[in-house]
DNA sequence: TTTGCTCTGTAATAATATAACATTGCAATT
DNA sequence: AATTGCAATGTTATATTATTACAGAGCAAA
């Protein structure tokens, strides 16, 4: 594993500093690239960082109007647009939702552990699986741009909770 | 390669004979399983594979329509899952849409390339990418059902159009 | 020929996402 | 400060994708 991966959040993990580290790191970001990380981006971002499953538009949108605000869809969906142009969150297509982050500095390509019980995700990044792509992608006559990798399957946590 | 894996589709390949290729296999499939491949389901199969593009649900309605029926959504959606549980299509998750499996014949995880240009997808199947993957899975603590793996990038006939 | 089952038809609606246009607010000049 | 331009946000409507619920049809085993 490399030092830049994010390990899968066990369910006694400090999650105040997960959040903190992802707006440090967001900030950092944005003010390196002249990006603007308004209110409503930030607030978003945190909603999303609330949770280590992946939530939907819809959900986000709820719970930004919990409290009787009217915000509208093209709201939610610009905001995420921004948050993944950046690389603060990911879309996991195979579910419609969006998740944190953790590693955004710079563009890379994940892979991605979803737990079928908690629904959390870990994301990891593998010079090996990169590699294997890469061979597999040369000999298919490909040239590779944007992998999409989801793993669906079971955490520990949830594998012993049988 | 491996000798099951999907070579991306040239454009001047038989497609006549992919498609009676994915119909023999479908045939003997559910003669096997003692599943019905009915006329519906056949029609929708051929439908999908008249593409090596993967079409959406409503793409395939669409087709089904075109001459004046009234097939509905759930119609479609219900054939799309029995193929889907028999292995003898995929959903493309990154694009809501499916495509044919060249290799239904057992349960197996596939590695997809996505042409961005022409649409074209190719199924592989690589012993290194699955090594890799578990190795990975196994560090992260985290045990293996569903790899979803889409690769979007360029096929080498597009590629070549620049 | 009845029973039970899978398959298909139909209507309504849920869930996800975007288009189009109006308004606001900041920031860089003049 | 006023002007301009642009990025960000608000608002309304609608498009796209997918499912629920229930009714009817067809087939096969008892």
């Amino acid at each position: 594993m490399t030092p830049r991966d994010k390990n899968f959040p066990g369910r006694d993990h400090d999650h105040g500093a997960c959040i903190e580290s992802a707006f440090e790191q967001a900030e950092a970001l944005c003010r390196k690239r002249g990006a603007r990380l308004t209110p409503l981006r930030k607030r978003v971002l945190g909603i999303i960082w609330e949770s280590h499953a992946p939530l939907g538009a819809y959900d986000v949108l709820q719970r930004m109007n919990a409290e009787g605000e009217r915000n509208a869809p093209p709201t939610v969906y610009r905001t995420l647009d921004f948050l993944l142009k950046h690389g603060l969150i990911h879309r996991i297509e195979s579910q419609k939702a969006f998740v944190g982050c953790a590693m955004s500095a710079d563009a890379h390509s994940a892979l991605f552990f979803i737990c079928r019980d908690c629904g959390n995700v870990a994301e990891t990044h593998s010079e090996a699986i990169g590699e294997a792509i890469e061979a597999s992608a040369t000999r298919a006559g490909f040239l590779v741009e944007t992998p999409v990798m989801e793993i669906s399957g079971r955490c520990l946590e949830c594998h012993d909770d049988e």
